[in-house]
RNA sequence: GGAGAGGUGGCGGAGUGGUCUAUCGCGCUUGUCUUGAAAACAAGAGUCCUGAAAGGGACCAGGGGUUCGAAUCCCCUCCUCUCCUCCA
């Protein structure tokens, strides 16, 4: 959600954003017809409603002083007006609920600072961290490190659920354990955020407050009781302060969590299906930062910063790029993602995505800060980033760190986690 | 799932359908007093929308209804608490 001052005062502005994003920018006359509709209607509705409610208080005075008659012919008057008020309510309700859904559909504006740029192969390098390993033979692929040694088994999670479903089994469960374990650690006792435990399931709410709905349903599993799956952490925890005022002397506050995460939407597209690269259910920590305004650039650096300090800790090489207008997609104002090196795939996979929202979600879910006490309300900048996915990098470790004899060398970090140095047949 | 009791401002807690403001207390802000603080006294203070402003409107969990007028009466939903049932 966008300011409607600003949309109002400077739809050019506003347009020409969407426009670099290379998105629809028809939304925001719609919005400008549907607004200034709105606006005028509802003066007309509070003056009848300021003058049933002058007359209503003078039937009280009147009906006081024993002036039965006219109180009697106030009410005349007042009772026209309510007659007449439903017709102009309903027509008031039927454009706020018009404008309601069309600014919920607005995406946000693009930072100044980031690149122009059509798709991914626009995405400038920001900046690359160690060096690709290098082997004596051809590198495997994840799967066929996990074959050799069963860490997983794809087969059967399709028979037990459906194509895209993973079971971990036997060292390959403990290091998917170790591995979410070890994260939430990382984040929490090394780089100092709060840790969160959240609920899987959420309310329609929760998704609309983080900018997932209305737009996204159908990437979404949703149970029944209105109940959705949470695509990931970033829902719940964002939501926690959902239409609260936090203290400004707080921020920034700094969350992290873990949770399973589940997308519907996963493999449909047929890219990247194999092995554990896309699946519909993963584990995932999640860092969410809530903070003033001015802070949140500087904050959206060292949060990428956590994401990477993951990596560095387990040896794994890297880099960093920055999203172009035209694939941050709708709710970011800047994004940087964070990419592994997959030996055995033969390309950097995506771990991590870490964006600042600026308002764009605390307005939608209306989160707010007061700098002092008696200040007037201001919305937070909003950021997250994972701190990482699970999948791939559990494929990175796989054929990062995989031995001509099969097995695969646990990094150092990681080993008290998995209570192994290293995973064999 | 069943029975009962509840949901009012930052917190606690009143509120016979109307008469100028949703009592009051705590906490908060400012002032008086004081070297400073405390105490006392006085004043102030909610959120949102709309409007250039003056002003107007909405909000007592949420949504409907009755009425000239609803925190108050009626209906539905959600949530909390107690007890029962079930369950890990």
């Amino acid at each position: 959600m966008l300011d409607r001052e600003l949309i109002r005062t400077q739809p050019d502005f506003v347009r020409h954003g969407i426009q670099r994003k290379g998105l629809d920018s028809s939304i925001v006359d719609e919005f400008l017809r549907v607004d200034s509709a709105w606006r005028s209607l509802r003066q007309e509705l509070e003056v009848m409603q300021a003058e049933r409610n002058r007359i209503s208080k003078t039937i009280g005075q009147l009906m006081g002083q024993k002036k039965i008659d006219e109180a009697n012919e106030a009410k005349a008057q007042a009772k026209a007006i309510s007659d007449a008020l439903p017709e102009v309510e309903a027509r008031n309700r039927a454009l706020e609920e018009d404008l309601n859904k069309i600014e919920l559909d607005f995406p946000n504006l693009p930072h100044e600072s980031i690149p122009d740029g059509k798709d991914e192969n626009d995405n400038p390098v920001v900046r690359v961290w160690g060096e690709k390993p290098t082997f004596a033979e051809e590198p495997k692929a994840h799967w066929d490190v996990a074959e050799g040694l069963n860490l997983f088994d794809l087969a059967r999670g399709a028979k037990i659920t459906g194509s895209g479903w993973v079971v971990y089994t036997g060292q390959g469960a403990r290091l998917q354990r170790a591995l979410f374990n070890f994260m939430i650690d990382h984040q929490t006792r090394k780089n100092g955020y709060f840790e969160i435990y959240p609920p899987f399931l959420v309310n329609r709410a929760s998704l609309i407050g983080t900018g997932n709905l209305p737009k996204f349903e159908e990437d979404l599993y949703k149970s029944t009781d209105d109940l959705y799956l949470i695509p990931t952490a970033e829902v719940p925890i964002t939501n926690l302060y959902r239409d609260e005022i936090l203290n400004g002397e707080d921020l920034t506050i700094k969350l992290a969590g873990f949770s399973g995460c589940f997308r519907r939407e996963a493999g449909s597209a047929g890219k990247d299906t194999r092995g554990i690269q896309r699946i519909h259910q993963f584990d995932k920590i999640e860092m969410v930062k809530f903070c003033k305004p001015e802070d949140s650039y500087a904050e959206l650096e060292t949060l990428i910063q956590d994401a990477e300090s993951v990596l560095q800790t387990l040896g794994l090489h890297y880099r960093v790029i920055e999203l172009c207008t035209g694939d941050i997609g709708a709710k970011g104002a800047k994004c940087y993602d964070l990419e592994v090196w997959s030996p055995g795939v033969g390309r950097y996979l995506e771990v991590s995505s870490c964006t600042n929202f600026e308002a764009y979600q605390a307005r939608r879910a209306n989160i707010r800060f007061r700098r002092e006490q008696g200040a007037p309300t201001e919305f937070v900048h909003i950021l997250n980033g994972s701190g990482l996915a699970v999948p791939r990098l559990y494929g990175a470790i796989l054929e990062s760190f995989q031995q001509p004899d099969g097995s695969v060398i646990i990094p150092e970090a990681l080993r008290p986690y998995v209570g192994l140095n290293k995973l064999t047949s």
